[in-house]
DNA sequence: CAGTAGCTATACAGATTGTCCACTTAAATA
DNA sequence: TATTTAAGTGGACAATCTGTATAGCTACTG
């Protein structure tokens, strides 16, 4: 499972500049449109490219505090009855079950450190989680990327 | 800083079908195509969408294994130097500066266990850096996602 | 009351998309 | 070696969309 030197640049190109076209797309990296299209379609349906979703950013929104929180759950309820009701707040943005002390990682936002408090508040009073810890992101010095990772593939051939 | 209900459905449209042109907004939204176009550069210049970047899984890459990797660093050298070089590393997708015990708070992918120690092994080096510690994600029972809190919002009025 | 901002409706040329098709390679298979 | 198969190229076509402008209407503000 990997991609070709193709892929990578055709997944770069549209890191940088989304809103491209298939057309400009081709014409920039000097293939045929079938061909990106064609790509396109397979890196989609392979699951690499999984959507092409706006980005939101939630500080833009008022939400200008964002957290991690690590959960401790009751063992005995399992993990997903948990996840499920976590899923239910708007300010979870993402759920991990994790290895080590603690058992889940959120990443949450907040409008504020207070408002923090409350949704930690939700948090607590799901069933099953039984201890929350919680540190807040001072700054993001590197956002989220995929580049500089998808341009150290090139390497591999075909699937 | 808040966005209409407009604004919620179109980002929330977009964001379950970001293929979707401007034209094909307006009719589901049952507004003019102009009106679609101003919202959207309106969002994109106050930064609430940030982008159409292509979503690229890690793992569909081969990345299979994704960790959260906690930094200490020696005060005195400052974040900024570590930033710099954490961002040099392709493996390492995001970079925050947090409070509590820790100083920073990063999530890294690798090709295997073996590899995430390579990973690590090349985070240690990086001069500042004091100590990591570090927890594997299992599972991802709520995937990073932005509607239900977009969809939340819709109280608010105009900025 | 005048001015401004936002939405609607309409228009038009130019560009793009979704699909076909025929032909050429390169690689895998018999 | 001969034969498939997958992938890429170049071109063509109709249908659609985009960028851009115009003008009228409404609501809010000084």
């Amino acid at each position: 499972m990997t991609i070709d030197q193709l892929d990578a640049r055709l997944i770069a190109l549209l890191a940088q500049e989304p809103r491209l076209g298939v057309l400009e797309c081709s014409r920039r990296l000097g293939v045929a449109r079938g061909t990106v299209q064609a790509r396109l379609d397979r890196l989609t349906a392979r699951g690499v490219i999984t959507g092409f979703g706006p980005d939101v950013a939630p500080a833009a929104l008022g939400y200008d505090v964002m957290a991690f929180v690590t959960l401790q759950i009751r063992q005995i309820s399992g993990h997903d009855p948990v996840a499920d009701q976590l899923a239910g707040i708007p300010q979870v943005l993402e759920v991990h079950t994790i290895t080590g002390g603690d058992d889940m990682h959120c990443r949450v936002v907040a409008r504020s450190n207070a408002d923090l408090q409350q949704v930690i508040d939700r948090i607590v009073e799901v069933r099953g989680v039984v201890r929350t810890s919680s540190v807040i992101a001072l700054d993001t010095p590197v956002p989220y990327r995929i580049l500089p990772l998808v341009r150290d593939v090139p390497r591999g051939e075909r699937d």
